[in-house]
RNA sequence: GCGAAAGUGGCGGAAUUGGUAGACGCACUGGACUUAGAAUCCAGCGCCUUCGUGCGUGGGGGUUCAACUCCCCCCUUUCGCACCA
């Protein structure tokens, strides 16, 4: 008898599908198409148990379609560029690009050790010029259409790091990578306009419910953040610096009768010229100083007090013309809006804490019912909707229209505007750093911000740089590649220094699969329409608004600059995030110390074993306990079947799955057995190639398999027994080998079958092997569940009351009550109203 | 505060359209085999129990012949955003 030795049939079956290319997939088909797709790994040196996760999750969908009759594409790549490579030559004294190859080479033997099916004649690597290149030249493309900019600003500098962040990597005022406070730098920096697709941005969601987690959905709609209200100009009663007014943003247009001050951030751009020689210009330069000073969580978070203090200047109000005095208060954000806002104490719960603090009049302007009442007694604003009072011409109007009507009035005066407004910002792309993609301009002497010729293209990060002893980028101090020569006019130049995001290269990897390979051009556009959009998305949900917010961004752009069919306009049709793997009930963390190397339980249990228990565990979005004794069930059924196959091999024959026929199947034990194989038929597919729900397939195939058992022990000679024996053997080979396919291969192969089990189409459920000669009616009593009844199958309803109303169970339940009404499902029960 | 998801045995979870709640697995208990253990096989496994016309899917109401499933109110947990004007 043959042992299970998961280490030696796994090696010969992954060689095998190597030498085959089982998994090679072109464009030219005339199956319909499905694309699976993984976020690619940062090689970061080896796979953890979040990667095994995924990948194995994408592996058995891929696999399961290819089975099902698609055209599957499948592939796999390295997110290459990065600070960890830099950080890790500083420690080990190697080069970023050794360090990334060397992780590469060795996360992909990882992944070949568990079999996954991917295409790898399609692999790329993000670092690598035949990638970057193409990026350089959507750079290009962009600046000529004006969807990148310099600018400079407030940015968002990580000190560790000695780069920028984008606000998107930002969490909580540290950096995401690293987890250092951000500090306010004012840089020069390449920005993205992704606030040019704002609108697309958040329409677009629309197509995606459904298809797309409603949390990711919700999450990019808040990201986005459009409000709907208008500007109003407040002209200055002394102009500055050319400046006749400054403008705020409000929602709130109904409630400008109300306001009793004006606050800017101290940031915004006029508050020194407005300032500059007022008595306590001193003083309020303090108050800008301290802002400033504090740090970013300290000034964001919620307990932070509201402080402000008057400049002495004023406004005049747009359409009473009243004065108004200029506050400037730490809660206003220079960013947002136009970082000025104004107070309306009465109806801004802000605005209101700010005027009781300072003494701030606070005038009602909107009324529930049109009453006035003291607002002196109010103990906070006022939020709902009402009537407007103290409104001058509009006393009376309900608030809503009350909104229209200011702003036309505002109009007319030319003091103001109806407009919306984007939480989102655009896109810092520059980075401070050595291991990206360069940027393609250079900076000349007499022509100034030059870009680079496509011809040009790739600018290639030089290699040979010397080593990183600040932990700052090499870049700038290497002359080979700083000091260049002007396209335009070949004079004197220096090259942009600054490195692209490595976000960028995510943004746009999964059309690049489609045609990998093209040196000729970024995408085959024949290849790219047939496969895109990627079909099925998988991945974690922390990239629920960087990296899918990025991605659907550049689809749009590079649907705009040509690059894509016209109708692309998502990337990912369906997006599945997957939960995380856990012990002892917390994420698996090297510092933590609490790890489970998915290679060392390769060694113990077998890649198969590895995979089974990571589907059967939870379902994919949820987070799952690794446990020992976990593993060791999911080995249990690996080893039940390879015993019961062992033990079974006198009577299997080389059937195909799903084979034996009514004819084979004449007694009730025969019939049963097939029922249950085509029952697991239809309810493993649909779970796996269509549900994801890998947990319930493989549920159903061990009660396939745990009905083979009881089968084979009543078993006779008979060879219509035997051949329905046989068949849901195949089928139990075929079913489970999206899953677990190294050992289904080498069963199969031992069954005598042909050709490799991942070759085989999935089995067709015969409907009619699912009908058996009689059904189990449930027998309820006023809905309660009082008893069950064996009655022939197609039984009418009239034939299911009499025999109802004959059963004990029935008759005990209703004997001193009135039969009122009898609800019969066929099929399923008989309900009897008595009272 | 706003938004989203979730709440079912000792545990992970199942129930896809309102129709027999607890599939499948883990753990546990008893038995068989064994010198013994491991492995395997068989049986049991929601709770209460006065053994019933009992209770039971976070709690409370409702709709229905029938509710884990639909409606209303509430509680708890997790995640995301948050002085966004």
């Amino acid at each position: 008898m043959k042992r299970y030795t998961p280490q030696e049939i796994e090696l010969k079956w992954q060689k095998r599908w190597e030498e085959s290319h089982a998994f090679a997939c072109t464009h030219k088909s005339d199956k319909p198409k499905y694309y699976v797709l993984e976020m690619f790994p940062y090689p970061s040196g080896n796979l953890h148990m979040g990667h095994v996760r995924n990948y194995c999750i994408g592996d058995v969908l891929a696999r399961a379609k290819r089975m099902q009759g698609y055209n599957v594409l499948h592939p796999i790549g390295w997110d290459a560029f990065g600070l960890p490579a830099e950080n890790a030559a500083i420690k080990h004294n190697t080069h970023p690009a050794s360090w990334t190859y060397s992780n590469i080479a060795n996360m992909r033997s990882q992944m070949k050790r568990l079999g996954y099916s991917y295409d790898w004649a399609r692999e790329l690597a993000t670092c690598r010029p035949e990638y970057y290149r193409w990026e350089q030249l959507f750079f290009l493309k962009f600046l000529e259409k004006g969807l990148v900019y310099r600018k400079e600003a407030p940015q968002n500098w990580c000190p560790s790091c000695h780069t920028v962040l984008a606000n998107e990597q930002v969490v909580d005022g540290c950096c995401w990578r690293c987890n250092s406070p951000v500090e306010q730098k004012d840089l020069t920096q390449w920005f993205l306009r992704i606030t040019a697709y704002a609108d697309e941005l958040l329409e677009d969601l629309e197509l995606l419910k459904g298809g797309w987690p409603d949390r990711v959905i919700a999450m990019q709609h808040n990201w986005i953040g459009k409000s709907h209200g208008a500007e109003i100009a407040f002209p200055l009663e002394k102009p500055v610096a050319g400046q006749e007014s400054i403008s705020v943003f409000t929602t709130r247009p109904d409630t400008v009768f109300g306001v009793s001050f004006l606050t800017m951030a101290p940031e915004h751009p006029l508050v020194a010229e407005i300032i500059r020689g007022l008595p306590n210009e001193e003083k309020i330069q303090e108050f800008i100083t301290s802002v400033r000073n504090m740090d970013r969580i300290e000034r964001q978070s919620e307990t932070l007090e509201k402080q402000g203090i008057a400049t002495g200047a004023y406004v005049l109000h747009p359409l009473t013309g009243k004065k108004v005095p200029i506050w400037l208060g730490n809660f206003v954000i220079a960013s947002y809006g136009t970082g000025a806002v104004m107070g309306v104490p009465s109806h801004d719960q802000r605005d209101f804490e700010f005027a009781r603090k300072y003494d701030l009049p606070i005038v009602q302007v909107i009324s529930q019912d049109g009453s006035l009442s003291d607002t002196a007694s109010w103990e906070c604003a006022y939020t709902e909707a009402g009537v407007m009072v103290n409104s001058g011409e509009f006393d009376g109007l309900d608030n809503e229209t009350g909104k229209k009507r200011v702003v036309e009035a505002l109009e007319a005066k030319k003091l103001g505007r109806a407009t919306t407004q984007f939480r989102l910002r655009d896109w810092n792309i520059s980075r401070q750093r050595y291991w990206g993609a360069p940027i393609p301009v250079v900076y000349c002497e007499h022509c100034g911000l030059v870009p680079e010729k496509e011809e040009h293209l790739p600018i290639l990060l030089p290699l040979e740089v010397k080593t990183f002893p600040d932990g700052k980028s090499p870049l700038p101090a290497t002359a080979s590649f700083a000091e260049c020569t002007c396209p335009k006019c070949g004079g004197k130049a220096r090259r942009e220094t600054d490195t692209m995001d490595t976000f960028v290269e995510s943004s746009w990897y999964f059309t690049r699969y489609t045609c990998a390979r093209d040196e000729q051009e970024a995408f085959d556009k024949e290849a790219l329409s047939y496969w895109m959009p990627v079909d099925q998305y998988i991945g974690g949900v922390e990239h629920a608004i960087l990296h899918l917010l990025y991605a659907r961004f550049f689809t749009k752009a590079l649907r705009d600059l040509g690059f894509y069919p016209e109708n692309l306009d998502e990337p990912f049709k369906r997006l599945l995030t997957q939960g995380m793997v856990l012990l002892d009930g917390s994420k698996m963390s090297k510092s933590k110390g609490n790890i489970v190397n998915p290679e060392e339980m390769i060694d113990k249990y077998g890649a198969d074993t590895v995979r089974l228990f990571c589907l059967f565990a939870a379902p994919p979005e949820r987070d799952f306990d690794w446990t020992e004794s976990g593993i060791e069930g999911a080995s249990r059924f690996l080893q039940r079947i390879w015993r019961l196959f062992e033990d079974s091999q006198d009577v299997l024959e080389p059937v195909p799955a799903a084979s034996s026929t009514t004819a084979d199947a004449t007694t009730a034990l025969a019939k049963d057995l097939r029922c249950r194989e085509h029952t697991t038929i239809k309810k493993a597919g649909e779970d796996m190639g269509t549900r994801c729900q890998f947990n319930t397939a493989i549920a159903s195939i061990m009660e396939l398999v745990n009905a083979m058992y009881l089968y084979r022990a009543k078993m006779g000679t008979d060879p219509g027994e035997r051949k329905v024996f046989s068949s849901a053997m195949a089928t139990v080979l075929t079913t489970l080998s999206p899953i677990t396919p190294h050992m289904c291969e080498e069963l199969w192969s031992m069954m005598g079958q042909e050709d490799l089990v991942s070759a085989q189409k999935w089995p067709n459920c015969d409907e009619s092997a699912l009908v058996r000669d009689t059904q189990t009616i449930a027998l309820q009593v006023n809905g309660k569940l009082r008893g069950t009844m064996e009655m022939p199958t197609g039984a009418d309803k009239a034939a299911l009351e009499a025999a109802a109303l004959e059963q004990e169970q029935v008759k005990k339940f209703t004997k001193d009550l009135t039969i009122q009404r009898v609800i019969v499902v066929p099929g399923k029960l008989v309900n009897v109203v008595a009272r």
